[in-house]
DNA sequence: ACCGATCATCGAAGCGCTTCGACAGAGACG
DNA sequence: CGTCTCTGTCGAAGCGCTTCGATGATCGGT
């Protein structure tokens, strides 16, 4: 156990200048003297000196701490979530910012108390749903918040998100290349969809779209994320649509049983049936065959949300919506 | 936009009492007549009064934060650690306390960083290694912490983890009851055993010993995350020893591809082979057919974890080492 | 040699809260 | 009726930092 922290107070003894000083040249906000400077950066090296951040936030109204707030909820898959999470909490120190991890089961309740403390000064909130309880709220708060995906209601709010629309459209377009006349598109769970998740109605309104422009007959079915019922929803699909012969997979947790039940069919991928996948790069790259995949670049998009979130700390406009182009890999399943 | 927050001293004046007595109320470190308490309350009610979590920091020298650090390296399953997470949230929540999230991959620095600057009151920390290097920092650090897995020299910590010796015996116990004679484990990836990572090695030695004990034939093998290498690890191992009739999983990413694996190569589980996965319930249901699995018991982990800090935080001496004895539920596989 | 800029630094006033010691008023007790 | 002990409340002193305005010192221009 260590002693008492060492102050701003002691640094500027030790180095014979004002606590001002010292201040000033941790913040670089006037000019100081190299001289000045280097002595008193000695002496906060040789006493081992860290800000005191309650201090530091209650003089500069300035905590240097977001908010990532988080759903905990079925349905989502969580890898992805993971990434997200990472990215953001490496972008926002990039910053030298901190991040402190909200759940969205406290709710609108949780959102207004860290902000209303001051305890954060911005707010990064994930999985928004198209109508979400707590968008009013974020109009409604003095802090800059960036939402990670798009709620019905967007206007005032700043956006980050895959364009999954777009990212639909890719995949008819691959397979329409490929030579593919019927297709189909496996989905989330119908739990996420009658929930009005916007991600997952995007790529399915992407995906209708393109199969009309591009000719070719298409459905876009549900899709639950146990083996049985993926086995059964294929054998189901392959009955009725004997033509088919490209499948689009959006759901991380179902694509691998996915494979599985066609291997059980008896279809061979990509010879009897091609897949595309909207994944992360790893389940792709792990599956077999490795699946050709649109990626959710989710370092990105965590990226993109800090970076926004920070240009709006500093009073700047951003823009309100910000869509990231979906890239697809070919691999070995189409 | 709101304007300028509400501060203590407003309070005060609206209920007309002294600005100590508003903190004496919302405190309650000293006796309040009911009378009084109730106009506090009153105004701050009225008046949407949040305590400013900066200033509370500095005067009480408590932020109510605690750190939590996250692993975000190859191997580790990524659903697990988020149940981790939320639980230590949902807990925190329950002592009024807010969670900081931390990557390992700023490492020991940030632990310093967060601790020094009186950002976090204690620390949570998760999957830590046999060496880890942050441990001796931990001991010498001010702020309490309790970490989530045993390190090799635990001596001074406080640890908190599932009993995985006790999860390997339980799944070798439940196989020998079957009359099965001769089962595998299969792990987690090499690079984790290599890593030193605990809770990997400690299942397998629980594995050893009570194959050992029953009188069984066992062998324990890293498990790759690939369905290729899953199935070719599944070939050699069937044509090696053709009298293998039980096989423990000790790895959530694999678990599925090992399933598809041996329905590929003919197998039947459970009438050809019996499969045990230590995995959380969710993946055990969703497979098929559904596993017998031992639970990690995640929520309960996370739980344990917040709850041995919070009493740290107040002084209390507690236990160094809590293991959480697992459970072994029978489902379909066995 | 003088004036106004410019530069580098200082001192002091908060930021909003907790907590300590002080102190009236009310009972209890002899 | 004086003294002692609680209770409930208040005022003020910080907690460690940022930031504003002030103050010398330095310097180029005339």
């Amino acid at each position: 156990m260590s002693e008492r922290a060492v102050t701003i107070s002691e640094v500027a003894r030790h180095a014979g200048v004002a606590v001002s000083t010292v201040s000033y040249v941790l913040s670089g906000k006037r000019a100081i003297s190299a001289d000045t400077r280097r002595r008193v950066l000695d002496s906060v090296r040789t006493l081992g000196y860290h800000p005191n951040a309650g201090a530091r936030a209650l003089a500069s109204r300035r905590s240097n701490v977001i908010a990532l707030v988080l759903p905990l909820r079925v349905g989502m898959h969580v890898p992805v979530l993971m990434q997200f999470a990472t990215s953001v909490v490496t972008e926002a120190r990039r910053y030298d910012h901190d991040v402190l991890l909200l759940t969205a089961d406290e709710g609108s309740d949780g959102l207004r108390r860290a902000a209303a403390s001051a305890l954060v000064d911005g707010l990064v909130l994930m999985d928004v749903e198209l109508h979400d309880s707590r968008v009013p709220l974020l109009k409604d708060l003095a802090e800059p918040s960036v939402l990670i995906g798009f709620p019905a209601d967007s206007a005032g709010l700043t956006c980050v998100d895959l364009d999954f629309a777009r990212a639909g459209t890719l995949c008819v377009e691959h397979l329409a290349e490929r030579g593919h006349r019927e297709i189909a598109l496996l989905g989330a769970p119908s739990v996420v969809y009658e929930r009005g998740t916007g991600f997952a109605r995007r790529t399915r309104e992407g995906f209708a779209v393109a199969v009309a422009e591009t000719g070719l007959t298409g459905v876009a079915l549900p899709c639950e994320e146990d083996f049985d019922r993926v086995c059964a929803a294929i054998g189901d699909l392959l009955d009725a649509r004997p033509g088919l012969s490209g499948l689009v997979v959006h759901n991380e947790a179902a694509v691998n049983h996915v494979l599985g039940a066609l291997r059980q069919s008896g279809r061979r991928v990509p010879d009897d049936i091609a897949v595309v996948a909207i994944c992360p790069d790893d389940i792709a790259e792990r599956s077999s065959p490795p699946l050709t995949s649109v990626l959710i670049p989710a370092e990105e998009v965590g990226h993109q949300a800090v970076r926004l979130l920070m240009e709006k700390l500093e009073g700047r406009a951003v823009p309100d919506g910000t869509l990231l182009q979906p890239r697809l890999t070919v691999r070995a399943s189409t």
